[in-house]
DNA sequence: CCTTGACCTGGAGCCCACTCCGGGTGTGAG
DNA sequence: CTCACACCCGGAGTGGGCTCCAGGTCAAGG
């Protein structure tokens, strides 16, 4: 079993140290392992999580939801549907988001076009 | 020429009265216009921009980023390029962003399948 | 005239998600 | 042994984007 200092495990999980304690402190990170000394080793496992973390958070899940399922996943096996329903539920608003997303880039790029055509014709040589 | 009240502006364009003052003190709206009694009147076409506004808004552009183009497009006909730079720009950022947030959906699906094949076969009759 | 309700102002407050701080501690290199 | 450096902690501070408040004003109905 390998183990990753705090510095490793913000690297490779793009948190920052600070942001790492945090979680820790709100409960989206349970039980990191210490050393002798009091240090932080983080386990793959714990990696995984921090990367699934990373996804839901940078898809827009609120911390509170996080705090939620994390919560749930450290309970027993009998909520799993609840974290299928969390999760099922936020994949559609990431759905409903990209379908959102899509219409308003269409919008700006109505405004795009329309700039376009004025720079296109400047001087309007009316003269 | 139509006018529109502060609530019936609000109404329109899906923000605050708080928030349709609050842009207008940070300047991103221009010279709204008064009654003679002094409350606000809004035209047809700060409708038109306050939409664009939520358009760029809702799609993650910061406010000093609007608050830039709001004053180029105060500006000289000259700015149009620049204007056109600033769409162009945010253009692409959603377009990326659209890109990350279907990996990351992949992602979670992923999660979501782990999770429903775990429910599948809860019962495990070893016995 | 009086009331009511929408609107006015400047400024304070709030929420979220971090981020920074200061003072202290362990650990590995030289 | 000493140094540097990564790390520890609790708590305060920050930045973005609103949102709320108090105390006053205007406009339309009765």
């Amino acid at each position: 079993m390998r183990f990753y200092s705090p510095s490793q495990a913000a690297e490779q999980t793009g948190f920052s140290l600070d942001t790492l304690r945090y979680y820790e402190r709100i409960g989206l990170l349970h039980s990191i392992d210490r050393t002798a000394g009091g240090r932080r080793r983080y386990s793959d496992n714990d990696l995984g999580w921090l990367r699934l973390l990373r996804c839901l958070r940078d898809t827009g899940m609120p911390i509170a939801e996080m705090i939620r399922f994390a919560r749930l996943t450290r309970d027993s096996e009998a909520t799993v549907p609840e974290r299928l329903a969390v999760l099922e539920g936020h994949d559609a608003r990431i759905e409903e988001r990209i379908a959102r997303l899509r219409e308003q880039q269409t919008q700006i790029r109505g405004k795009i076009d329309i700039y376009r055509s004025r720079q296109q014709t400047p001087p309007s040589p009316v003269a």
